[in-house]
DNA sequence: CCCATAAGTTAGTGAGTACTTACTAATTAC
DNA sequence: GTAATTAGTAAGTACTCACTAACTTATGGG
C-alpha cells in the first residue's frame, strides 16, 4: 500500500454532500439514512457525524449545492445570449433537463423532510423558488414590452402558470414512476401555454 | 352511566378512519403514527390493530373515503346543471375549495408514504388523478365543439395544464406554509389560463 | 343470571433511527 | 523521529416505529 488510506475532512465533506444528493434522488429522501450515505460513501455510520454534527447539516449542504447547480444552470442558459423571445423557452427546457438528471430535487421537494421535518430547508426551497418565479416574471415582462405577449397580461400570474407547469409536471413524472420524457413532454405543454399568453387579441400597433 | 361505554367494531372502523384523514392534513401523514392515531381516537394503540392489522391498510381506508369524497363533490358540480362554459371554472374551484377543507389531499400527495413507502396507495392516486384528468379533458373537448376554444387544442394536453396549475398551486400552498387564500388565487389563474385556450385566432364561424 | 363473544388493555418484541463515547491508526508539524 | 492532530471505528444509548400475545371487561342473547 503506497496510497493514501484516508482522505482530507474538505475532500470527505465534498464527497458526501454529493453521494446524498445522488441518495436523495436514487433511493428518497427519507431513506438516505446516515446508514445508507456511510456505507455508499464506504466508511462506518459515525464516520458521517465527525463531518457533520447533525444531519439537519447535511440537508442544508446539500440544499446549498442544489442551489449553486440550480445557479450555474439557469446563467447557462442566459448566457448563451438568444433572442429573449427564446429564453423562456431555453429556461424551462434546460430547467426540465436538470431536473431529469438530478431526480434528487424534485424527491427532496416531495419529501416529509422539506414538508414537516425540517422548517429551515422547506424556506430555503420557498426561496428558490420564488427566485426561480422572479426569472420567469422578468422574462415575461420583456415579453410583454417586445409586444409579443398580450398587453395586458400579469407577468406575475403567467410566471405561476409556468412554474405550476414545472412543478405539475414534475408531480406527474413522479407519480407515474419517472415513466415518460420529462423535457419533452414539458415542451410541448409550453408550446401550448405560451401561445396562450400572445398577442393575439391586441396586434401590434 | 347509561350510555355504551363501547362502541361497535363498524362505527369505531369508520371513526378512525375519518380521524386518520383530519390527522393525516393536520400533521403530515408521515406523523401520523398509530400511536397519535389511537391518542386522537381515544383508544389504546394496541386497539387500532383490533380494527385494521396493518397500517397500510388504514391507508388503504383513507383513499377509499378520499375518493369518494372527491365522486361526491365532482357529482355535485355536475348536478348544477350550469351552461357548459361555467363548468369547468366550477369543477376546478369546487375541486380546490374540497383540498383547502381537506388538507390530508394534498399532504398525502406530497408524502413519502405514497412516493416510496406504499406502491398500492401511489398506484391508487395515479389513477384518481388520470380520471380528473379525463373529466377535464371531455369538458375542453366539449368546449371546443362549443366553439369557445380554439379549434387546433388538444384537449388532452389543456387538461394536463388545468391539472398542472391545481397541483402546482398546491404545491405552493403548501411550501408556504398555505399562507395564501387556495380558492382565490386559483380562481384568478384559471382565467388567466382558459383565456389562452379561447378561440382568439380563428373567430367563430 | 350466566356466559360467549367481541372490544379493549397491559406489557412486550424486533427493527430501525440519529447520535455518543471511547478508542485506534494514519497523517502532519516540528 | 516523535508528538499532536485528525479521520475513522466498534460498541452502545435512547428513542420511535409497527406489530403481537395474553389477559380483562363490557355487552347482548338464551
Amino acid at each position: 500500500m503506497t496510497g493514501r488510506t484516508r482522505k482530507t475532512a474538505q475532500e470527505r465533506k465534498g464527497e458526501i454532500v454529493e453521494i446524498a444528493l445522488k441518495l436523495a434522488g436514487e433511493v428518497g429522501p427519507d431513506r438516505m439514512t446516515t446508514q445508507a450515505l456511510a456505507d455508499a460513501v464506504g466508511i462506518s455510520q459515525p464516520g458521517i457525524f465527525r463531518h457533520f454534527p447533525k444531519k439537519e447539516d447535511i440537508w442544508a449542504a446539500v440544499a446549498l449545492r442544489i442551489s449553486a447547480l440550480l445557479q450555474e444552470n439557469w446563467a447557462a442558459a442566459h448566457r448563451q445570449d438568444l433572442p429573449s423571445s427564446d429564453r423562456l423557452r431555453v429556461f424551462v427546457t434546460s430547467h426540465l433537463t436538470f431536473l431529469k438528471t438530478t431526480p434528487a430535487i424534485p424527491a427532496i421537494l416531495f419529501s416529509r423532510e422539506l414538508h414537516a421535518e425540517n422548517e429551515a430547508l422547506r424556506c430555503f426551497f420557498a426561496d428558490m423558488i420564488k427566485r426561480a418565479h422572479r426569472s420567469l416574471s422578468d422574462m415575461i415582462g420583456e415579453e410583454i414590452k417586445a409586444r409579443r405577449f398580450c398587453a395586458g397580461l400579469d407577468p406575475d400570474d403567467a410566471a405561476y402558470l409556468v412554474l405550476a407547469l414545472i412543478q405539475g409536471l414534475a408531480m406527474r413524472w413522479s407519480l407515474n414512476a419517472r415513466n415518460f420524457d420529462l423535457v419533452k413532454e414539458g415542451d410541448r405543454l409550453l408550446s401550448l401555454q405560451l401561445k396562450g399568453f400572445e398577442n393575439s387579441q391586441l396586434p401590434p400597433a
